[in-house]
RNA sequence: GGAGGGGUGACGGAGCGGCCGAACGUGCCGGUCUUGAAAACCGGAGAUGGGGUAACCCAUCCGCGAGUUCAAAUCUCGCCCCCUCCGCCA
């Protein structure tokens, strides 16, 4: 969200910028009470002004033993509109606060435009399309034959959109996230956080999960609390309200969580398997930086991403979001698509973003430039996410590419450490 | 869940209802001194919002929100968070 000074200033040049992006924020409305808020505050601190000179005068008076009532009385009077004027601003601001809260972010420059997934750009592809002999078998089935996925029983204990990973498919879960934060704590520098996987509405808002989307939350029922769709909320609320000092940046952190989402808009999309579910396993990559280095950053981030799926030998491609397309909270988006050989497409493994100052404005995180001597002005920082990846997908691209004629799956050589050795997965 | 204690600036820690954006100490920045550094001494420094081309002016901020009062960091109430003890518990 933007400041409600700038927002004022510039309200043509942002509508204008977001173009259909903006389609359904309350243009009128933000400009009717952008100007109200201005003068209304205006109205208050003249007020207050006046009310803290005459309490002075009061001060002094009494101190002159000198009589007072007069001015007490007009100062309670000047009381009583100061009250009525601030409650007209606190109600201005809420509004104008809650229609801000829904503008999205602008798009970098660099991003097409475009209406929706079909105007996307790949920029690159990476990794060999496997041949089969003969028709791949999706994960599912692959997994059922294994005995290592059972959607039944989850279906039985949770729902719907639920799993259940069991014997050597738990493990190959578990051995990709281990190697994905050993991978980025000792090969790209990020710091390994365990964050709670409910957070409060502040944290939501503050990465723009709210006020918008709350439909598409677990909220609990007797707590302002909300499951975690995705670590991005608690890391990057790590450092809310904060005020960081400009040596420290870049941060990088690492998280492996559960994510939960509703689904609430995909009846009928991907009901078979493990491509969307309400609960899944993701690692995270989160950074925060200078906005000067923010889109290097997102290029580093991405190839931290890429470089896991080019270590396990599977085939992707590299897509950047067109505006149609992109999320309300990002200005710039990378999607890291994964080969799945049962479908015959690249299916999306991991979102990288540039949120700019987007999140920063709304959780206020900033940092305070070191160096020059005057620079002591705050600025708000930049903050990314990527997936690094989306474990469940992973696995998904894993049992579909590396399915062998006999059923049985080879486990990429570089989680073989991780699986005891294991060199491919056989009915057991 | 029960009982008690506490939340003040980067940190520690004061603060009779008025002259308190807040003593003092540490840390930080600049300067003097020094070949350089340290020490010592001098000086400076917060955030948010409103106005102004600017210098600058004004308002707000002592966990959050209400209230009392001419006037609240200071009094009252509610909420949040932290600490200690008890209970429960992985």
């Amino acid at each position: 969200m933007y400041d409600l000074k700038y927002l004022r200033e510039n309200l043509d040049h942002i509508r204008t910028s977001l173009g259909r992006r903006g389609n359904d924020v309350p243009w009128t409305d933000i400009q009717k009470l952008s100007e109200e808020r201005r003068a209304v505050t205006t109205q208050v601190e003249q007020f207050r002004y006046e009310l803290n000179k005459g309490s002075e005068e009061v001060a002094r008076l009494r101190r002159a033993k000198e009589p007072a009532e007069e001015a007490m009385v007009a100062m309670k009077q000047l009381g009583d509109r100061i009250k009525d004027a601030e409650g007209a601003l606190r109600k201005v601001e809420e509004a104008l606060t809650n229609s801000a809260l829904r503008i999205p972010n602008l798009p970098h420059a660099s991003v097409p435009v475009g209406a929706d997934a079909s105007e996307n750009v790949e920029i690159r592809r990476l990794g060999t399309v496997p041949a089969f002999s003969s028709p791949p078998k999706p994960h599912w089935e692959v997994g059922d034959n294994l005995g290592i996925l059972d959607f039944d029983r989850a279906a039985k204990i949770a729902g719907a959109r639920f799993s259940v990973m069991t014997g050597a498919g738990a493990r190959l879960e578990r051995a990709l996230i281990n190697y994905m934060l050993d991978q980025h704590t000792t090969q790209h520098g990020y710091r390994e956080v365990i964050p709670p996987f409910m957070v409060n509405r502040s944290s939501m808002t503050g990465t723009g999960q709210l006020p918008k989307f709350e439909e598409d939350l677990f909220r609990m029922k007797d707590e302002d609390y909300f499951l975690i769709p995705t670590a991005e909320v608690p890391v990057t609320n790590l450092h809310r309200e904060e005020i960081l000092s400009g040596d420290c940046l870049p941060l990088r952190y690492t998280a492996y969580t559960p994510c939960f989402r509703r689904e609430a808009g995909s009846y009928g999309k991907d009901t078979r398997g493990l491509i969307r579910l309400h609960q899944f396993n993701k690692v995270e990559l989160v950074a925060f930086t200078t906005p000067d280095r923010s889109y290097e950053e997102l290029e580093r981030l991405t190839g931290h991403a890429e470089s896991i799926l080019q270590r396990l030998n599977l085939p992707y491609r590299v897509i950047t979001l067109c505006t149609g397309d992109m999320g309300f909270s990002a200005a710039k988006t990378y999607d890291i698509e994964v080969w799945l050989p049962s479908q015959q497409q690249y299916r999306e493994i991991s979102s990288c973003s540039n949120f700019e100052s987007f999140q920063a404005r709304r959780a206020s995180i900033k940092y305070r430039p070191t160096g020059g001597k005057k620079e002591t002005k705050t600025d708000f920082v930049h903050t990314l996410n990527g997936s690094g990846l989306a474990v469940g997908r992973t696995l998904v691209a894993i049992l579909e590419n590396f399915q062998q004629p006999d059923g049985s799956v080879e486990i990429p050589p570089v989680l073989r450490p991780y699986m005891g050795g294991l060199e491919r997965i056989e009915n057991e």
